[in-house]
DNA sequence: ATAATATTTAGACATTTGTCTAAATATCTA
DNA sequence: TAGATATTTAGACAAATGTCTAAATATTAT
C-alpha cells in the first residue's frame, strides 16, 4: 500500500469487483506486473481473488481496510 | 509503515514526544537501525525531528495520518 | 484435438528496506 | 580544550519490491 500502483488498484476495486485484465487494461504497465501488484495485495489479504471460468474476480476485502483504519484513528482520537 | 517497528515508534510517540535515544532503547535493536526507521518515517512525512541541544526531539506530524484515515474512510463509507 | 483468450509463473535485473559494526559529528561539561 | 554523551553517517549485505520479456497454464470455442 506504499505503491501508488496498490493504491489506484484498490480505488478501482472500490465501485465494483473486476477480472485482472480489466485491471490490468487501466495501467501503462506489462500485465505480469500488474499481476504482481494483485499477487501482493492479496498476500496482504487487502484483495480476495475468485476464479470464474477463464476470468479472475478480484474484489476488496474491507475487513483489513477497517482494522488500519481503526489503528490509524488510535491517532486522531488523542487530538492532544 | 509495512514495518512492525515503525508502527511502534509512531504508537509510542502517540501520548508523548521523545528523543532518538528514549525511543532506540525501547528496541531491540541496534541505534543505527532504529534511526533509519525514523528516518523513513521523517521522509514519508508521518513524523518531525527537532533538535534541542544535544538530543533530537521525534514527534508525530498527524497531518500524514489524517490524510491517510481519508483516504481509508472512502471504502468503509459506501459499504456496498 | 486445436486454436484463441485470460492470467500467472519464471527468470532477470535495478532499487528500496532492514539490519549490522565502525566511524564521524555535534553538543555539553569539567 | 578534552572528554563524555547523543545521534547520525558510511559501508556492507541479505531480502523484498517493481519492472520487464518470454513461457507456461487454464479455460473456452471451433
Amino acid at each position: 500500500m506504499n505503491d501508488a500502483t496498490r493504491r489506484e488498484i484498490l480505488e478501482l476495486l472500490r465501485d465494483r469487483d473486476l477480472t485482472a485484465g480489466q485491471i490490468a487494461e487501466q495501467f501503462n504497465m506489462s500485465w505480469p506486473s500488474v499481476s504482481h501488484h494483485l499477487e501482493l495485495l492479496k498476500r496482504a489479504g487487502l484483495v480476495v481473488a475468485v476464479k470464474e471460468g477463464q476470468y479472475v474476480f478480484y474484489s476488496i476485502n474491507t475487513t483489513v481496510m477497517d482494522e488500519m483504519l481503526k489503528w490509524l484513528m488510535q491517532f486522531t482520537k488523542k487530538k492532544k
